[in-house]
DNA sequence: AAGTACAGCGAAAACGGTTTCGTGTTGATA
DNA sequence: TATCAACACGAAACCGTTTTCGCTGTACTT
């Protein structure tokens, strides 16, 4: 086992000083040709990497970005994940992850774990919990203390932070119209309590698409469930009560779930009934048939995300300012409804 | 916005030294009641958190643990995430995630990135393009420098550490023997390369069950992909060009993409032909119909590799002794097979 | 009165770097 | 020959902790 080796060590062979080693690594004017090469030479040889930690207390930088979402099995997540990596470790900056898992309470431990030097900032989704009891206290006190913050798709204005959502309500007026246009005229929404913001927006846009035409919306067609868990009795009360010819979910796992409740009970898809969920992940694509679906480009608001806050880290700038950036959903349209 | 509040800090307000008030926060017996509780009363006043660099810094110890994987969007990785993670924080370890994107240069990289300070000790799943290559000096390199690590899943015998596995050849062993208890007959194989190291496994346990059966194995039956990627068209070409009654595959996509091309055929799944994938997940749940799969129990597997990791990083000896958990693979038996 | 014990605290080194600010040597210049 | 700039390097501070060791003053012992 041979231990990582340090400035120290090679000042000691080389019978030079650390601060000349540290020069020469870094190729310094002060420094001659000949022992630049030497102590470069030396450091090639026995693989010398600077240590990171060092380098961070000194800098008070880790290149270390902390990213706190609810879940990792939401496949939304994931792709925002992927983005986020991707993007940072262009930048050299590594991805820490933390689960709330819907917990108010470990989403405030996992920032106050991050937040005491091991990170430069956060790029946060809100858990459930946090929305619900509207509490944002862990949020500012980090802001406070300038460490910056990006909050993603779960998003409160109660903080001053940067923001990146997608239209939320544009996607869901954007898949009812889609409905009317193709004839339907009982468009049910399943969603959840409008404490999640995202869903607060959705159930927004498809009333404004309903409001907007000649249908209007019936309040009997809208299912609220208390979470975005999956509720595989409640879905199939909802569905069994009434006749219905289209369904908009909020994310995926509704949509093809309730396609296959529809699928037992006889009915043609597209023809009979038509569906339209958000996220566009695996199980749209394969499911049979495949969902049309609201994509909310994970992978680009990660990246966004990643972005804002690497450039607010890096500036110098102390600029209060913050921005929201809303990305455009779009409908990918496969075969739960007509085309 | 109030900046973090550091030991000296506090010294200089309250007039002692800084090493006084060190003490005094941890209790020491050295201190007098008075002094620390001055220091503590201040310290909470002021909301003091230790940095996590420095003490990084000193105990040569960071509480974080480095994951790299070369995917994140496939959920049996996801599901190991998940445990690693949960199990990680309540030991009071971070995780700090970094995808290998299936390629060795990514791989290598990440792993420099962290190795040098960064974290304690190392989970990775192989990348297909190290396995392909059989390169592993990365990991050799690290393991030499004494941090330890886990490998999970894609794993490689050359190096010498701690390794998590489930029973590949077992589980695909299961799979096609429940196949033929079922009175198939024509059994296929949809799989990669043999330098994956899972796959190599698979397949050897589908040969054995074939060979100890009165079947035999019809190589013309085992399409080999060259990686875990989806190809559409190599995989409808295979299922088209021979008439088979049960499909064994290596992971969920290619099964229910495959169930979805028997369907547009007509097939009756599972009277006509069954199938049965590996990785239980979303899609192998909510596919119609649902798919039976071996399940790898990924949150299980990550909970015992950062178990394996955290023990052996919190283990004063050096013991150079490595094990390898083999867990058991289950059967989840769903409506693409009988039942 | 001298010695001892101990409580309570501070100085300083250490972790591994970076960076500022000298300082001694050299050769050129006036 | 005295002056000076340039060169090449080292000492030391610093980032924020922890921890060892030594020092001071008081109280107690004999």
């Amino acid at each position: 086992m041979k231990a990582k080796i340090t400035l120290k060590d090679i000042a000691r062979e080389l019978e030079v000083s650390i601060s000349t080693v540290s020069k020469a690594l870094k190729n310094s004017e002060e420094i001659s040709r000949d022992t630049k090469e030497k102590v470069q030479a030396f450091a090639k040889l026995y693989n010398y990497k600077p240590n990171n930690i060092a380098i961070s207390l000194k800098n008070k930088r880790t290149k270390n970005i902390g990213v706190v979402i609810p879940d990792i099995v939401h496949h939304f997540f994931t792709t925002v994940i992927r983005g986020i990596e991707k993007y940072a470790n262009a930048r050299g900056y590594n991805v820490i992850v933390c689960l709330s898992e819907e917990s108010f309470d470990k989403e405030v431990i996992n920032m106050e774990m991050l937040a005491n030097g091991s990170i430069d900032g956060f790029i946060m989704s809100l858990s459930s919990e946090t929305q619900e009891k509207g509490d944002f206290n862990h949020l500012k006190e980090v802001t406070e203390q300038g460490i910056p913050v990006v909050l993603f798709d779960r998003i409160t204005n109660e903080v001053d932070c940067d923001k990146v959502i997608i239209d939320d309500e544009l996607g869901a007026y954007m898949a009812t119209k889609k409905f009317i246009e193709q004839g339907k005229k009982k468009i049910a929404l399943i969603t959840t309590d409008d404490y999640l913001s995202v869903s607060k927006a959705r159930t927004s846009g498809y009333r404004k698409a309903l409001e907007e035409s000649s249908l209007g919306v019936d309040e009997s067609r809208i299912l609220k469930l208390p979470s975005m868990e999956m509720d595989e009795k409640r879905i199939k009360d909802f569905l069994d009560s009434q006749e219905l010819d289209a369904v908009l979910c909020v994310n995926e796992i509704f949509a093809v779930y309730s396609m296959g409740l529809a699928q037992r009970k006889g009915l043609k898809i597209p023809e009979d009934i038509s569906f339209i969920g958000f996220t566009d992940g695996l199980l749209s694509k394969y499911a049979n048939p495949s969902l049309t679906v609201v994509s909310q480009h994970g992978e680009k608001m990660g990246e966004v995300s990643a972005k804002m806050l690497i450039d607010k880290v890096e500036s110098e700038e102390e600029e209060e300012t913050y921005q929201t950036k809303i990305l455009e959903p779009t409908l990918v349209i496969r075969d739960s409804i007509f085309h």
